[in-house]
RNA sequence: GGGCCCGUAGCUCAGUGGAUAGAGCGGCUGCCUUCUAAGCAGCGGGUCACAGGUUCGAAUCCUGUCGGGCCCGCCA
């Protein structure tokens, strides 16, 4: 990797010259190398004279010249150096370079952009983790959207990486107690009985869908059970109704998780009694009014929080220390929960219990990522009839797609706000972006096919000659194709999967160009070869990108 | 009242302290006898909310103000 390289050479530089005495820096100043704003500076660019200026006592452009003529690069990677404007060092990478680079893509497969950044670490991220009390929402698709591809990104640095979902279904929550009333209710209207909702019941449609369910399937059987035991059985049922549910929208969608973690499995176990007894062993509660505190205000929060409320039943906050107790007790180096807005109250006291508990902060991580606002024809949609105002993922996937929806999920940072348009989202025109992006793979693909249906031999990597491929859009969709592992470097070590869509629409860009102004099945035998070994490493690389994203790339469109 | 997120082009948003701040959409104008026009080219478009501060250098970091969203339970 270049820029790897010239980290190394410009601190290796740098050493020399202080060792000659020519700069006098004692301070170990971290070396970047970025991208240049504008590309016509070069390929990469480094700060470091100018941030070595105030301190070495003299001018910027002069701390640039004595690091220049202590570079040592190596030609076949960086053809040019210069120094630029107020002091900046603008490296050019050799073209050579950049051409052998199609066969290191071709050679790699899959695998390019692989690395070993996470040595094999283990890594959970957690994600979804609705409750079972209703069907999954568009801001549990983002949350769908936004893990799945996270996990992929990890895993393709060297994590050792597993998805989970945390059922949030404790017997003793009132909610689910709640959600089962409701559906014991709508289950005896259905039956032409006269039954009241709950104060705070559901009456969401999907609840009234699954009372008559139970009626096709069981009749009229739970009508002479005992009160206590219909509204367990209902309970029970509602839960497994919904989770059926939410498993059928996440398979729709493309998104499985290697590990379902039910919450009642924790008190079950004895594992909430356990990490409690931990908690109240290191000191870290105390009893006042009659019930028992965890004191995060310890570990930055803004006020302590109630483990078991004053009945002695234990709070949600409770059963999710034990819960992330037992994800490292599982050995787990570092863990990601992925949360939605109406959470970010909870981040700092769940930091708390895991401080408290013994563990590291640094070793959860909790991504909130904001809202979505579905729009079509520039007005909010609400969709559903089902459940209310809230729009359901089942809903827009069948709307959009999973691939549409997949990438209009991930097209902006977790911390902004989403306006989804669906309109746009369902166009086959280039003003959609997933389309755009597909279509570039549809064409490599038909090239491809092209060239077999008129006997040219695609060339095996090491097969064609590389150097040939000197056009302007060549080496720009060159540069795009080597710039992948780093785009993955990053998106993965800021845990910011949308940086791929962006990436991903830069590099079907950098095609389409080439596409445009370089014809591939030619006359010239040497320049189809290369060209087609090109058009083969813009495949790998762009379903690479696709893969992370969690989208297919069509043959065909 | 407090917390979190956001405020960048008409709209939706990128932008890991660097150079002349970018993309897509929308608007207008061109380009198909040639590997998929689901493509390409061109034209417009900016007080980076505002005010201070830190820095050689700020859209980016800090403080404050204003505006928007979400949240603030011994619910989950």
């Amino acid at each position: 990797m270049p820029k790897q390289i010239l980290i190394n050479a410009l601190e290796k530089a740098l050493l020399q010259a202080r060792q000659k005495g020519l700069l006098k820096n004692e301070q170990t100043a971290e070396i970047q190398v970025q991208r240049p704003s504008d590309a016509s500076f070069g390929d990469y660019s480094a700060n470091l004279a100018m941030t070595l200026a105030k301190e070495s006592g003299l001018p910027s452009r002069k701390v640039a010249e004595i690091l220049v003529a202590e570079l040592n690069l190596p030609p076949e990677v960086i053809e040019k150096t210069e120094i630029a404007g107020p002091g900046f060092i603008n490296f050019r990478v050799n073209p050579q370079w950049l051409q052998k680079t199609v066969e290191e893509i071709r050679r790699k497969g899959a695998d390019y952009g692989n690395s070993e950044t996470g040595q094999g670490q283990s890594l959970q991220v957690e994600f979804v983790s609705a409750n079972p009390t209703g069907p999954l929402h568009v801001g549990h698709g983002r949350a769908a959207a936004i893990g799945d591809s996270l996990a992929h990104l990890l895993a393709k640095v060297g994590y050792e990486v597993t998805r989970e979902y945390y059922i949030n279904d404790a017997a003793t929550s009132t909610q689910i107690r709640n959600f089962g009333a409701s559906l014991e209710a709508r289950y005896l209207q259905a039956l032409g009985k006269e039954a009241k909702m709950p104060e705070d019941g559901y009456h969401g449609e999907y609840v009234s869908d699954i009372a008559k369910e139970v009626v096709e399937k069981e009749g009229d059987r739970f009508l002479e059970m005992p009160a206590e035991e219909r509204l367990e059985q209902f309970t029970l049922l509602a839960k497994q109704k919904i989770l059926e549910g939410q498993r059928a929208d996440l398979a729709a969608f493309g998104v499985r998780h290697d590990n379902w973690f039910r919450e009642s499995s924790l008190f079950e176990s004895g594992a909430v009694e356990a990490a409690l007894n931990l908690l109240r062993e290191g000191g870290h509660t105390y009893e006042a009014e009659g019930a028992l505190w965890l004191r995060s205000t310890d570990y930055g929060d803004e006020k302590d929080r109630v483990l078991v409320r004053t009945t002695g039943i234990p709070t949600y906050l409770a059963a999710d220390a034990a819960y992330h107790h037992d994800k490292f007790i599982r050995g787990f180096d570092k863990v990601i929960d992925i949360w939605g807005p109406d959470h970010h109250g909870y981040v700092a006291r769940t930091k708390a219990a895991v401080q408290a508990l013994g563990y590291d902060a640094e070793k959860l991580e909790i991504i909130i990522h904001q809202i979505v606002r579905l729009f079509s024809g520039g007005e909010v949609v609400r969709m559903s009839k089902r459940a209310g105002d809230i729009v359901l993922l089942s809903d827009v996937l069948s709307e959009v797609g999973a691939d549409a929806a997949r990438f209009f999920f991930l097209m902006r940072s977790a911390d902004s706000h989403l306006d989804f348009d669906l309109e746009l989202a369902k166009k086959e025109t280039p003003d959609n972006p997933v389309y755009y992006v597909q279509y570039a793979h549809a064409r490599i693909c038909s090239i491809l096919r092209q060239a077999e249906e008129s006997g040219v031999k695609i060339p095996q990597p090491g097969e064609a000659d590389p150097s040939v491929l000197v056009d302007e859009r060549e080496l720009a969709l060159l540069r795009k194709l080597a710039d992948f592992p780093e785009e993955v470097e990053s998106a993965a070590a800021l845990y910011e999967p949308h940086r791929m869509t962006r990436y991903a629409q830069e590099l079907a860009n950098a095609f389409h160009l080439f596409y445009t102004d370089c014809r591939v099945l030619s006359d010239d035998t040497n320049l189809t070869k290369a060209r087609l070994s090109l058009v083969c490493a813009s495949q790998v690389v762009l379903q690479n990108c696709l893969a992370l994203l969690g989208i297919t790339a069509p043959e065909k469109m």
